[in-house]
DNA sequence: CGCTCCATGTAAACTGTTACATGATTGT
DNA sequence: ACAATCATGTAACAGTTTACATGGAGCG
C-alpha cells in the first residue's frame, strides 16, 4: 500500500501529472521506492475516485495537455493515519545474493562479470546521489537555514548514500571471494 | 521470478518439504529473500508439474507424512540459465523512508518511537546474524577449511551484517535529525 | 526519416498477502 | 485442557511487471 503514500508525499511536496510522478520515481523518490507509469496511472485514478486527490486539466502549448493532481483533505488524512500506524521493519529482497549462493552449483568465476556490472551501477548511483547532495544540501547554492522538509529529505538521501557505499564495499568482498574460489577450483562444483 | 530460483538453490543445498523450506525462508535464505508457506506450496506445485522438481513421499513416525522435494535435471538447467542471464541491480523499497519524508507534513516528533522500534529490530537481527556467523563460520565448531558453498554462504551473510550495521547507523542519524527538528518546532509544519 | 520526449492509458500474467481450513503429536 | 509444532493446502484479493497501444513536437 505504500505506493499510495509515496504518491501523497510527492504530491504534497509538489503537485504534478502522472508523467511527472513517474519521472520523480526515477529520481528523488526513486531512491527508496520505485514505480512504473502504469502503476502510477492506475493508483492516481483510484485515488481520485476515492476523493483523496483532485485533478486540474492543464492546457499546454507544443505538448499534450496534462492532468495535474494535488492532495485533497481526505488524502492528507489518509497519509496522517498511515504515518501514525506502525509498519513492519523491512526484509530484504536481494536477487544477487540468490545468485551468489547459486554459484556454488555452477561456476563461481562466471559470476565475476555480473558482480562487476552491479558494482559499476552502484558506483554510478553513489556519484549521482553525491552530486544531488552537493546541489541541494551542502553546496553554496543550497538554502540556509534548511527547513524541516529539506532536513528530512537530506537525511533520507544520506541513507541512500550510506546504502550505496556499504553495497560497493560488500561487492568488493564478494569479488575477492569469487576470485579466491576461481583460483582454487576452476570448474563447476557439486 | 526469483522465488523459484531461491527454492532451487535451497533444495540443491538440501532437499526438503514445503514446510522445511518455509522455515529456511525464516532463517538463512530469509536473510535476502522472504516467502510465506502459501507462496512456497504454490510454486512447489507448479515446479513439480513443470518437471523441475521431483517429490518423494516420506513416512514419518509421530508426525504427518511429508513430501520431500529435490531438484530434477531441468530444474538445474533452469537455474543455470538464470545464473548466466544478467539481472537489474536492485532498487530499494523502503517504507520507513516514505514515512520520514512524509513527517514534514505531520509531526516529526511523532515518528521517533517508530524509528526507535525499527532500530531495535535491526539491532536484534544483527545480533542474530553475528551469532549465526560465529556458529557456522568463525567459531571453533566451524569446518576448516570451508568449501566453496560455505565461502559463498559466508560472504552473503557478511552482506547481511554490513546491511544491518549500516542501517543502525543511519537510524541513529535519523533520530538525531528528528530530535533536532522536535526541539526547533514542536508542531506540524506546512 | 528516425529518435527521443511528452503524455496517457489497457490487458494479461505473475507475485505476494491475508484469511480460512484440517488434523496429529508433544509439552505444560 | 490448551498451546505450540509439524505438515499440508485453498480462496480471494492486492500489488507488480510486461507487453501492447496511441499520437503530437522537436532535433539531427
Amino acid at each position: 500500500m505504500a505506493l499510495e503514500h509515496a504518491i501523497l508525499v510527492s504530491l504534497l511536496e509538489k503537485p504534478g501529472s502522472g508523467y511527472e510522478l513517474a519521472r520523480r520515481f526515477e529520481r528523488s523518490i526513486g531512491y527508496f521506492w520505485t514505480a512504473s507509469h502504469q502503476q502510477i496511472y492506475r493508483v492516481l485514478g483510484r485515488m481520485e475516485a476515492d476523493g483523496r486527490l483532485v485533478v486540474r486539466e492543464v492546457e499546454q502549448q507544443g505538448r499534450p495537455d496534462k492532468k495535474e493532481y494535488s492532495v485533497a483533505g481526505p488524502g492528507r488524512g489518509a497519509l496522517a493515519d498511515w504515518l501514525h500506524k506502525p509498519i513492519e521493519p523491512e526484509s530484504l529482497r536481494h536477487d544477487l545474493a540468490v545468485k551468489i549462493r547459486g554459484a556454488a552449483f555452477d561456476d563461481p568465476a562466471a559470476l565475476i562479470r555480473e558482480v562487476e556490472r552491479h558494482r559499476r551501477a552502484h558506483r554510478d548511483r553513489l556519484a549521482h546521489y553525491l552530486a544531488g547532495e552537493a546541489r541541494d544540501f551542502t553546496g553554496p547554492e543550497a538554502p540556509a537555514p534548511p527547513d524541516a522538509g529539506q532536513e528530512l529529505q537530506h537525511v533520507v538521501l544520506r541513507g541512500g548514500i550510506a546504502y550505496e557505499r556499504m553495497t560497493i564495499a560488500w561487492l568488493d568482498d564478494v569479488l575477492d571471494t569469487l576470485h579466491r574460489l576461481a583460483g582454487r577450483a576452476p570448474g563447476p562444483a557439486a
